[in-house]
This record gives structure tokens, C-alpha cells and sequence, in this order.
DNA sequence: AATGGCCCCAACCGCCGTTTC
DNA sequence: AGAAACGGCGGTTGGGGCCAT
């Protein structure tokens, strides 16, 4: 992109007539080249302004309005374990932007924790996921299990059906959280965490991530198994995640 | 009504990996 | 093989809207 031309280049807030004529044009051209077709649909923006106002607003596949609880809950989960990957993390939100998790996440997370004072133990320059997933589940998902199991009228505490189903959750995987051992029914975006926990442990190239991740936890002698047995035998995923971190 | 502070989010920036020529 | 173009990502910014004073 040469000086002359980013110099005629609108910038700043999207016009109407501005996004009909991209929608237009990604309809007729399909999503790419977005360099010719900014230049083709005669919009004075430049190629990547037009793939971003595309992604993050004009695809209607996106879905608007606010997060749900249940996405809410999905997006920390996610970070705790994988740090600023909002592209990931949105990967797994049907109809959300990175953007837009990325927002999200610092708005109202970042503002709960630090309400909470949790920043005197969380450095949040790095991926102490460890800890804030321990502290997320101490209050967030508690406080969210709580609610669920009322609404699910099941009448006991947290607490009472977590000792219950313990017996029963060796049997299992565990459930990723331990959501199911407070009685309460696995959620969609629940079965796609679990999902994505299944690629993960067939994808050898996140595997290897993991690895790396995890060197510092085989240092402190534990063992963790990378690959498609690693999850089987990482029954507790909760405690295993918490490992990576500390 | 005016104003200042804060919050939220769309848009931009810069970098880097991938694809294309 | 290498340069250029493209696309994706995470971090940052700026402006509009809301609210308290």
C-alpha cells in the first residue's frame, strides 16, 4: 500500500451505505482477497479495515447481543487455561469475535477480580491460569452450579450432591469442572468444551504445546501424559489444569 | 443544563506466519 | 527460492454514551 493511496483511504466509523456495499460484495466475491475486493466495490477503505468491519460486525452468522452465563463461564475456563488466546476462545463461541471475547474478557472479568482483590495473587502479565481458575471456581462457578442446580430443583447444596456423585465421578472422566458431580445436567457448550478437550488430546500439535507448557510441571516430578491417553488418565482435569500453572 | 469521569466496544496498529506469484 | 501480498492475531486507542455531580 503505497503513501498515495493509504492517504485517500477512509478510516474511523463504518457508514451505512458503507457496509451495504461490502455486504454486497463479499456475497458476490466470497470472504477473501480483501485487498481487490475493497478495491473492486470501490470503498475507500483499505482491505483489511473491510475483513475486519466484515468479521467483527457485517457476517450474520455473528450473534449479537450480551454473553450468557453460560458463555461467560466458557470464556474464563478457556483463558485460565490458554491465556490471551481470544481467537481460540472464540472458536468455541459460536457467533462470537475474538473482539468481541477479548472485550469481554477485560471489561467484566479483569473488573470482577480486581473487585475481588484476587490481583494481589495474580500476576496478570503471564498465565497464571492456576490461579484463577482455582479462585474463579471458588466463587463464580460455585455461585453459578448453586443457582443451576435451584433452577434444575434439585434441592440439594453444592456441596451435599459434589459428595454424593464423588464416588460415582471415579467411574467417569470426571467432567471438566465437576459441573456433573453437582447433579446438573452437562450444558451444549459444556459438551464442546469436552469436545475440545477430546481434540486436544488427538491434535499432536496442541499436545505439544502442552508439553511445553508442562515442562516445568514434569520438573516438579508430574507426570503428564501427552496424546490420546493424556486426558484419559488426568482424571481430575481441574487439578491437572491448576498443575500447569504453579 | 453543563461538565467531567468512566465504561464499553468498534476500529486501528503492528507483527508474524502463510500463501501466491 | 524468494519477494510480495494476504490473512490472522493480540494489543491498543479513541470516541460515543451514560451517569453522577
Amino acid at each position: 500500500m503505497d503513501y498515495k493511496k493509504e492517504k485517500t483511504l477512509r478510516r474511523g466509523p463504518w457508514l451505512e451505505e458503507e457496509d451495504e456495499r461490502l455486504v454486497k460484495f463479499v456475497t458476490l466475491l466470497g470472504e477473501r482477497r480483501w485487498d481487490s475486493l475493497a478495491r473492486v466495490s470501490g470503498l475507500k477503505r483499505s482491505g483489511k479495515s473491510c475483513r475486519l468491519r466484515w468479521m467483527n460486525y457485517l457476517n450474520p452468522s455473528l450473534k449479537r447481543g450480551p454473553m450468557s452465563q453460560e458463555e461467560e463461564t466458557i470464556i474464563f475456563q478457556i483463558h485460565a487455561f490458554w491465556g490471551n488466546k481470544w481467537s481460540m476462545i472464540a472458536r468455541r463461541l459460536p457467533g462470537r469475535t475474538d473482539n468481541e471475547v477479548k472485550n469481554y474478557y477485560r471489561t467484566h472479568f479483569r473488573k470482577k477480580m480486581e473487585a475481588q482483590n484476587y490481583d494481589k495473587i495474580i500476576d496478570w502479565s503471564r498465565n497464571t491460569g492456576g490461579d484463577l481458575l482455582c479462585k474463579y471456581k471458588e466463587t463464580e462457578i460455585i455461585t453459578w452450579a448453586r443457582t443451576t442446580t435451584q433452577e434444575h430443583g434439585f434441592d440439594k447444596t453444592v456441596k451435599e450432591s459434589k459428595q454424593i456423585n464423588m464416588e460415582s465421578d471415579k467411574e467417569t472422566n470426571g467432567g471438566i469442572f465437576e459441573r456433573e458431580s453437582f447433579g446438573v445436567m452437562k450444558s451444549p457448550y459444556e459438551n464442546r468444551i469436552s469436545d475440545w478437550i477430546s481434540e486436544i488430546s488427538t491434535d499432536q500439535s496442541d499436545a505439544n504445546l502442552l508439553e511445553d507448557r508442562t515442562s516445568s510441571s514434569s520438573e516438579n516430578n508430574i507426570d503428564i501424559n501427552i496424546g490420546s491417553s493424556w486426558f484419559e488418565e488426568t482424571r481430575d482435569f481441574e487439578e491437572f489444569s491448576c498443575s500447569l500453572w504453579s
